[in-house]
DNA sequence: CTAGGATCCTGTCAGC
DNA sequence: TGCTGACAGGATCCTA
């Protein structure tokens, strides 16, 4: 999926779209991404928690959903905003074949796509929004976690591979596939490290990494979706712009010249400098 | 409790 | 051309 950054400047850019309108109709195309009944009212407001969005009704109602890995939310009104997983989709005619879910606004549409069906959106009313069981579990965000907080998780996974532990969510909150692998190769890290033999530096300087790679994404996400958007229809991966590692197999390492390389770790895809990262 | 693998689902691509 | 298996920006469930 679309991760933190991606669901953060999801956010941004639907508070512009939404908030202060109506929701007037919801159409289900796919009963299992629509968990509950319809709601209907006025957007309040927009919350993100780690890569799940929150959409507050003034019906003490909210939508939470959660994109997962092809998910996508585009508003087409006036203009067109997309963000999520990046397809045709975002500069398609709507709604299609992947269009799981319609939110009619009173200006405007929000169309919740999702080829592989692993997201929803989930009616839940606000005030049990923070007792959702996946919303409790979040562990904080690499913004708000010390350092020291995260080298003791590490050691409760001492035998697990390092990537594996900072994709989990309830360790810290926010890293996907990708950001993991950045937040590796920035910190000089091997993704088969055991955890139990990172050090308190080390693990410093991963926390560190983790939140610069994700900043600038976040500072550019919002530009370049734009960008892709107004595009004439090829496809645009905003990663190409910052990614060191990912999607990079056999391109040269940005810092030795070395070859990136791909391995598997954890079950997912993992891009790794076998030079750098120790 | 942790660790690892299977699983949910659709689509695309490489290889035969 | 058509088939097959691998794989995909996530998280949960099951097993040991």
């Amino acid at each position: 999926m679309p991760e933190l950054p991606e669901v953060e400047t999801i956010k941004r850019g639907l508070l512009k779209f939404i908030v202060k309108k109506k929701l007037v109709s919801t159409e289900i195309l796919c009963e299992k991404s629509f968990i509950g009944e319809p709601v209907k009212g006025v957007v309040s407001g927009i919350r993100r928690f780690g890569k799940a969005l929150v959409i507050d009704l003034d019906c003490n109602k909210s939508l939470m959903i959660h994109l997962r890995m092809t998910g996508q939310l585009i508003h087409d009104g006036k203009e067109r905003y997309a963000g999520g997983h990046p397809s045709e989709n975002f500069v398609s005619k709507l709604p299609n074949k992947q269009t799981r879910v319609v939110l009619e606004f009173e200006d405007g549409t929000l169309f919740f796509n999702d080829q592989r069906k692993f997201g929803f959106i989930k009616v839940l009313s606000t005030a049990e929004v923070e007792k959702d069981s996946f919303i409790r579990g979040l562990a904080k965000e690499p913004w708000a976690m010390k350092t020291e907080e995260l080298y003791e998780k590490l050691q409760r996974h001492k035998n697990s591979c390092i990537k594996a532990t900072i994709l989990d969510q309830k360790v810290v909150c926010g890293l996907g596939n990708i950001y993991a692998d950045e937040a590796l190769f920035a910190s000089g890290i091997h993704p088969e490290r055991k955890c139990g033999e990172v050090s308190l530096k080390e693990t410093e300087q991963l926390l560190k990494a983790a939140r610069e790679v994700m900043n600038k994404s976040i500072e550019s996400g919002g530009s370049t979706m734009a960008t892709y958007v107004k595009a004439d229809g090829t496809k645009g991966d905003y990663l190409e712009l910052f990614a060191q590692v990912f999607h990079r197999e056999g391109q040269p390492c940005a810092k030795c010249g070395n070859k990136i390389s791909k391995i598997r770790v954890a079950g997912r895809g993992t891009h790794v400098c076998e030079r750098c990262q120790k």
